[in-house]
RNA sequence: GUCCCCAUCGUCUAGAGGCCCAGGACAUCACCCUUUCACGGUGAAGACACGGGUUCGAAUCCCGUUGGGGACGCCA
């Protein structure tokens, strides 16, 4: 049989990086197997349901590289197909209506609380002659569910699972406007899509029973259920804001990959011996839901830093070049891509995020004069103003403007002066660069070129001195 | 409150009774490389939550305790 998988948001905001974690496990399990991957999106909630959420969360795993199969599915329009199946259930005495208000059910709850007891609707309407009916309200619809023996999910992560029935009610199929609930749409839906698989956080793992007694009633096969682990914030509590709760599209600003985040989140919660660095193809081929662990994982900014690390290093220049102009809100001319693109190899190896890089870049990216912060400005006080411009001078004569023969060029000149290297190299650093980190000094002036070094040179030798 | 799930270095994990006085990666620290900062290399420190069993032998199996998390809606 196909394996089919789904991801199911509800667009009620961004892709969080949980979703994106879901998804892409979906993903992979429905790619390993050579199956298919659906999208559906949740939005029978129609008060938090919005457009831009939608778009959202299609952006951000087009962005992930998540790429779904067959028409995206909406659950509001399939609306019909699930009242259709209440009624079914109703028919075959499997749901009954209910004329419970609120206010009873909530004192249900505070009753049941108060005597330690499960908070549960004690099914008053369960076979109560439907003559009763207060004629001035609008039922829901119950599930008839059953009242002894237990439910078992036989759960490809947490394994056997097992609850006694007296812990569940009769949960609502359909509300009193005859609107499903999301109980009731999601087994409709996953079993009318042909799901195979359904992989999805553990915080529905309780809900599964619920869902279970539903494929009973009607008499359908079940699919295989797999509950992953939440991810946790650093201090092990619900992830917030500051500690990675953002959208996909929040982790794109700050610079990461998309193959960065893939790998970080296939390896948050799923292993492979000891390996770390994974390829998607390698990823595809590797994944299965053995290898995922069952207790919840928190975020590390450090880790993923790492990762995109290696990724960037990994990146061809000109991509990150385009990435770099983007960031920085500039135009600028070919000559100066080309710079960008030239210095590249220098700077992907000391930035850990895109947007780092581009702070870096900054430099390439400017035209003369540079501005220069603090501690440049403090390298080029002193005899260091005297070195540079004796170095100008013996630069100015160079027939060649490569990395190797500079560095040459500057040596014998520290030497020739009984200076270090760093007494120069560093004054160059701020006049070329307008920092005290940067690229290879030789190399920079490589990149900037004879006349552009030489004019950086000027500028600083001649505003300080 | 009731039910369910979880528990190996700070973090992500390897580990399916002897290969483990517990391996890898990130982070940390030291050293090397080096014109700066990175990258890279070498090394150090660092964990089986606790208590009982079972067994010749337990990180691995069982029970309990503690600690986390989740679910208990006419939300999804």
């Amino acid at each position: 049989m196909t394996v089919v998988t789904r991801f199911a948001p509800s667009p009620t905001g961004f892709l969080h990086i949980g979703g994106a974690r879901t998804a892409l496990f979906n993903w992979l399990y429905a790619r390993h197997h050579g199956g298919i991957f659906r999208l559906r999106i949740e939005d029978t909630d129609r008060q938090r349901s919005t457009g831009e959420a939608i778009e959202a969360i299609i952006d951000g795993l087009k962005w992930l590289g998540l790429n779904w199969d067959d028409e995206t599915v909406f659950q509001f329009a399939r609306a019909p197909r699930h009242a259709e199946v209440a009624l079914e259930m109703l028919k075959r005495g499997k749901a009954y209506y209910c004329y419970c208000t609120p206010e009873e059910l909530e004192q249900m709850r505070a009753e049941a609380r108060a005597a330690g007891k499960p908070m549960r609707y004690d099914g008053r309407w369960r076979d109560r002659d439907p003559k009763d009916a207060p004629p001035d309200l609008k039922p829901v619809v119950r599930l008839k569910a059953p009242t002894s023996g237990e439910t078992i999910v036989q759960d490809k992560v947490q394994g056997e699972v097992r609850v006694a029935n007296e812990q569940l009610d009769d949960m609502v199929l359909l509300r009193s406007d005859g609107t499903p609930t999301y109980m009731h749409s999601v087994v409709v839906d996953d079993h009318d899509m042909g799901i195979t698989d359904v992989i999805r956080g553990d915080d529905h793992l309780t809900n599964t029973f619920r869902q279970l007694q539903i494929y009973q009633a009607m008499g359908w096969q079940p699919p295989s259920f797999a509950h992953i682990p939440l991810i946790h914030g650093p201090d092990g509590a619900k992830l917030s804001k500051r500690h990675g709760a953002l959208g996909v599209e929040g982790y794109r600003d700050m610079g990461y990959l998309p193959e960065a985040l893939r790998n970080y989140l296939l390896r948050l919660g799923w292993g492979h011996g000891d390996d770390e660095i994974i390829s998607t193809e390698q990823a595809i081929q590797w994944f299965d839901l053995d290898g995922v662990g069952r207790a919840p994982s928190r975020f590390d900014f450090a880790k993923l830093d790492n990762l995109n690390g290696h990724y960037l290093r990994q990146s061809d220049d000109a991509r990150l070049a385009r990435n770099v102009v983007a960031r920085l809100g500039v135009t600028v001319d070919s000559a100066i891509e080309r710079r960008l693109i030239a210095g590249m190899a220098g700077l992907k190896a000391r930035a850990k995020t895109l947007k780092e890089l581009a702070d870096n870049a900054v430099f390439y990216a400017a035209n003369r004069p540079l501005n220069l912060d603090e501690k440049a400005r403090a390298a080029l006080t002193g005899n260091a103003i005297g070195i540079l411009r004796e170095l100008r001078e013996a630069l100015a004569e160079s027939s060649s403007w490569t990395a190797t023969s500079l560095e040459s060029q500057a040596r014998a000149f520290t030497e020739a002066k009984g200076i270090k290297l760093g007494q120069a190299a560093q004054p160059l650093r701020a006049a070329l660069t307008g920092a005290t980190t940067s690229p290879p000094i030789f190399e920079v002036m490589e990149v900037l070129g004879h006349e552009e070094t030489l004019g950086r040179i000027d500028d600083a030798t001649s505003a300080t001195g």
